[in-house]
DNA sequence: TCGTTTTCCATAACTGTATTATGCATCGTT
DNA sequence: AACGATGCATAATACAGTTATGGAAAACGA
């Protein structure tokens, strides 16, 4: 069985990366984006930790998306170290357009495939979810698994 | 349903990301060693479009395993203007240690599920690659879909 | 209150991954 | 023999990520 579900994670992996480098925005800008959209204004070092990568990474990420307008840094708590990143009216817009064309995409991707497929499909998510949970819960900081 | 689709893709993206620069090997890495392990030596061009990169991001892809060992560049077909990539030893070697610690830690992540969830997934492997068959085959060179 | 430690973020330096545009050698064809 | 097509490399560029380091502000401890 992990055969055939190594060939699903390389394809989905092919995926990814190619969903990475198309289009105006990132995968990773666009998966920052909609954090933003969802919980609102975050600290700089939450944002890190909950997207997965360094500190600095999240530094220069911010930097550029802020430099294309879609996201504004403040200051505005107490703390006057912090940094609160917030999505700009123009962001939201984008995140909300892309929202769209995904769920229209996924859509019809689903609607081509057999409704046992798809019913299959449905009722193997929440496994995946929860497959997803116990490897990003069981992965300390940089000690990745080798999957 | 689409929604919880999205999720398990972007969970899976934190994944493919944090793979992509752990270890000794990037993903695209050990994809392109995997596959000449697989189907043996192949022209360059043939590596792109399987690999679905371009034709140059393939060049620096095996210029880069080439400098560390694990393929070799030969010209031994008739074309005096093909490269042939193959993987070295050492490259076969390594391919199947990461084999092994994939298969294991799928195994691990897949035996802290339920029973019903491990079955659930099971039977949603051949309707999960048949999406994702559908997907590629739909895209276009280089007018990727926006899921 | 003052010194120390810790936290938060930015910067520097580097590596890798991808793209498009371009050029050169070779192959096939006419 | 010339010409177009093919195969690969290179250049230039942008993005994405890392570790190491530094500086300012906050928190803490006598």
């Amino acid at each position: 069985m992990e055969n055939e579900l190594t060939v699903v994670l390389e394809q989905l992996t092919r995926l990814v990366r190619q969903l990475a480098t198309a289009g105006e925005l990132s995968m990773s800008a666009l998966m920052l984006l909609g954090r933003l959209e969802r919980e609102g204004p975050q600290r700089l070092t939450e944002l890190a930790v909950g997207e997965g990568v360094s500190q600095p990474g999240m530094t220069q990420l911010v930097g550029r998306l802020e430099r294309d307008g879609w996201v504004r840094r403040t200051t505005s708590t107490g703390d006057r170290r912090g940094v609160l990143v917030e999505v700009t009216p123009a962001g939201r817009e984008l995140v909300g357009v892309r929202r769209n064309q995904r769920a229209e995409a996924l859509n019809h991707l689903l609607s081509t495939l057999h409704p046992e497929d798809q019913a299959a499909i449905g009722r193997a998510l929440p496994a995946l979810t929860r497959l997803i949970e116990a490897r990003t819960s069981v992965t300390t900081p940089r000690s990745t698994t080798h999957v």
